[in-house]
Formats: C-alpha cells, sequence, structure tokens
DNA sequence: TCCGCGAATTGATTTCGATCAAATCGGCGC
DNA sequence: GCGCCGATTTGATCGAAATCAATTCGCGGA
C-alpha cells in the first residue's frame, strides 16, 4: 500500500521540523528556520497501529499533528451507537484544532499511521505569532469544508451505486498518485467504515461493489486491492457532473 | 417574522461601516475605524427579495457580503436536477470567498434578505494587512465546518423523524431570539428547501411534520408559523444526545 | 496444511421513504 | 366573498436499502 501523496517528498528545501523530517504539506510549511527549529524540540514522532483512538469526541484536546503517513478518519456518534464518518483525513493534512479545547469528533487511524505531534498551546503560541501559518490553517479548513458539502450532496441525494462509485472516486484521486486514466490503490477502509462514511449498511456497501465489479467499472483482489480501468468511467457512475 | 439574532444590535460601538450601519458579526467586527471608514466608500446595501440568485454554482464571484437579515442557503446540484443544500447562511454570517474566484456552490436567497456586498478584492487587500480579519474568517469557517459534519450525521445515519425533527431544532436554536425551554418562529424555508436540506422528498417532510404535530412536539399555524412547547423534547425527537 | 475466526458476500424478507395521484389549504386579486 | 393557483397535505402503491440469516472468503496461528 502506498500512502503517501507525491507532494510530501518533492520539495527539495532543507529546513524541516526535525520530526517531521520533511518539509511537510502541513503547518510546517508556513514556518520560519528558527520556529521550525523551536517546534522540533516539542515534537514527537508516533507510529499509531489502523484502528488506534487518536482523540475521542468531546475529550480534551491536548495536541495538534502533522499526519505524516496513513488515513484518519474523523467520526461523529449517536447516543445509540450509530455512526457517521464526516471526514478522512489523508497525509499532509493536519490534525486538530487550534483555540479551541474539546474535539467535536473522535479522531481515529483508518490504516497503520504515523503522525508528527506537538502541544496544542505551542501551535497557538505559533499562530498569534505567524499570519502565514493562520492563512495556511485557514486554507486547509476551507478545503475541508468544500469536501464535507459535497460529501453532504453525496449522502442526501446519491443512491447506493452512486454513493460507492463517489468513495472509490475519491480514494483513487486522493489516495493513488499516478491517476490518470486508470487507477490502482488498497482500499485503506473496511467495508464497515465504508458503510459509516456512505450511511448505508455492510451488505448494501458489498452488494454495489459486486455490482461494479460484474459491470466492469472496477476489478477486486484480496478484498482492499482495486483496480480501475476507465477513471472517467467511474465518476460517471459516481453521478459527479 | 423576526429575521435578526439578539447580538446584530445590541452593541453600542460607534464605529461602523457606514453601509452596514451598525458594528455587526460580520467581517467589520475585526477592522479598525480607518478601514471602516474606507469600506464603507465601496460597499452597497442591498435589498433581495425571497428566491433570489445571490451567486451560481462555479460563477465568478466578484463581491463579499454580510447578511445583515434574512436567511441565505446554499445549494450543490447534481447534473439531472437532484439538488441538496450544503448550508444555511444566517444573519450576521458573511457570504462569499476571499482568494477564490468560483463559486463552489450557488447561493440563493431563502427569505427577503438584506446584505451588506462590497468588491472581493478589496476584502483580500483588508485580510492581507489584518490578521484579525482573516482570524475571524478562519473561525467562521470553523464554525461553518462543524455544522456542516454535523449535518452530515443527520444526512447519513438519521431517519425521516429524526430528521426533521433535527431541523427544526436548528431553526429554533438559531432563528429563535429567546430559545429557553420552548421557541416560536416563522419557518425561513419551504418544505421544498426543507426537503433539500435533509435529503426527502417534500411528502416525507409534510408527513412528519403531521406526525411530530400529532404527537404534541410542535403546533404550526398557517403553514409558516411554528410553536414549539418544549425544546427539550424536539431535542430528543432529533436524537441528539 | 489445516483450523479458526472475523470480514465479506450472498440470499430471503421486511420496512421506510419515494413515487404516483388526488384532495385541501391559503394567500391574493378581483 | 369568490375563484384561482401554487403550496401543502393525504392516500395508495412501489421499490431500494435495511434487516435477518446463512455461507464463503482469507488471513494468521498451530
Amino acid at each position: 500500500m502506498d500512502m503517501q501523496r507525491k507532494d510530501i517528498h518533492s520539495s527539495e528545501i532543507p529546513v524541516v521540523c526535525r520530526a517531521c523530517e520533511a518539509r511537510h504539506g502541513g503547518v510546517c510549511g508556513a514556518l520560519s528556520p528558527e520556529q521550525l527549529v523551536d517546534l522540533s524540540k516539542h515534537s514527537t514522532r508516533k507510529r499509531l497501529e489502523a484502528g488506534t483512538e487518536v482523540v475521542g469526541q468531546g475529550e480534551d484536546m491536548g495536541a495538534f499533528a502533522n499526519i505524516m503517513r496513513g488515513v484518519v478518519k474523523l467520526t461523529r456518534m449517536m447516543p445509540d451507537g450509530r455512526q457517521q464518518i464526516v471526514g478522512l483525513q489523508f497525509a499532509p493534512d493536519f490534525l486538530g484544532r487550534p483555540f479551541v479545547e474539546e474535539s467535536p469528533h473522535s479522531a481515529e487511524t483508518a490504516t497503520d499511521t504515523e503522525i508528527c505531534t506537538f502541544p496544542r498551546q505551542m501551535l497557538e503560541r505559533l499562530v498569534s505569532r505567524t499570519p502565514d501559518l493562520e492563512h495556511k490553517l485557514y486554507q486547509q479548513s476551507l478545503k475541508e469544508l468544500d469536501e464535507a458539502r459535497d460529501w453532504m450532496l453525496t449522502l442526501g441525494r446519491k443512491n447506493a451505486q452512486e454513493k460507492v462509485a463517489s468513495f472509490l472516486f475519491l480514494i483513487a484521486t486522493h489516495y493513488d498518485p499516478e491517476t490518470v486514466e486508470g487507477s490502482v490503490f488498497d482500499l485503506p477502509l473496511s467495508r464497515a467504515d465504508i458503510a459509516d462514511f456512505l450511511g448505508l449498511t455492510i451488505e448494501t456497501v458489498s452488494r454495489q461493489f459486486t455490482r461494479l465489479r460484474k459491470d466492469g467499472v472496477i476489478q477486486i483482489e484480496n478484498n482492499r486491492h482495486v483496480i480501475v480501468p476507465d477513471i472517467d468511467r467511474l465518476q460517471q457512475f459516481a453521478g459527479i457532473d
């Protein structure tokens, strides 16, 4: 599984946060050399297994993190256990929210993941001194807002087949570094997670995978490995204009 | 219909953008007296009837606006006409997106509305000179992101009755200045708009209104006027913890 | 290589919301 | 007040996805 997006390692700029090791699309990009050195002293690199909770819903959120590798799912849950994945964060997104004590969602790793964390208060101090950093955070929040709203259309108005095709299209475009005509990737989510992301049941997701396979839109090997021969065809099945 | 939230006129701070007339929770709050005077010269106050398109999806977005009164709906549409309302903006929110030429959604007034517009490039210039302003914009985008994600749970995992109750609860809490135990308000949206917001059909929305009325959760007069005797009871029907 | 077990698929049936169709309401102009 | 017309409600039926229920798959350990 290639968990990285091509832009992570493409930059040659030498000054980096030591923990992050490479200049990262995350917060580091907006910082000065001195700030990066300072940040390095307080940052820790962590490896997390798939299925690890990073922060619980409403839990105190002491840290802020760059996602270096892997996929993190943001989840909202109802008291009776119904669950909705409200966002997927891919490297090199960042995780956490400045100026807020409590996390509005729970965050859990979907795949094995590496993150680079540092104290939230430290980030807040950096933000108040560095307009560029806040600008960067603002831009990410706008990107996430657009993605959330696109997904609202998927959740509210698409049928099961279109939902599943939309999910596969999303993963192909966010996750396969060389999506051009076709695409090959490993699914970062289980069928249960996909169902929670699409507002469907596991069974319905499975049936739609089978249907897309029989229609030749995708090929599947070993449950997780997906081949999309024609990305435009998949996009049409997703009902995207 | 009381379209205003209580905080619009509660402030006594004298320096204001002339077009906005009152210091506003929108962009003006972060500006210096000189900037406000400058802004005034380029801003226009407009009244828009219910159902007016403010910006079309993918259309060039020349202006930025404070919503002074009324409700604006943000809509995403599929090629075949299926439609989803992805956000409702109430006064004193702002409308528009800096640093982006094209609007990702179409924006249409749901009620009679007053906005105060000024050129988008002017806002961008102000933003780059005023970190506080960008901070304010960032905070609003985070608020919208939380709302969008809450709504994703509603769209993906709630049944029709919970969806309609969630909508009523949203309006009661955003729109009735004195929601404490109970709440009284006029719906800013038609049944068709409510359906587009909830990912349901008009008929289903109507049936659920009837059901909530028969269960005594709400009273309805003249289709638009709603009385909620017990807001907590409504909240329970909405499936919110 | 075989077993065990959770994940995924497949099948049968039910149910909730969509669709199709027909009243009824309510605001407005006359 | 009356009639018109779009908005809303109500009713009957249909269908897509949920639910319930077995298999089957696939990976890891013995």
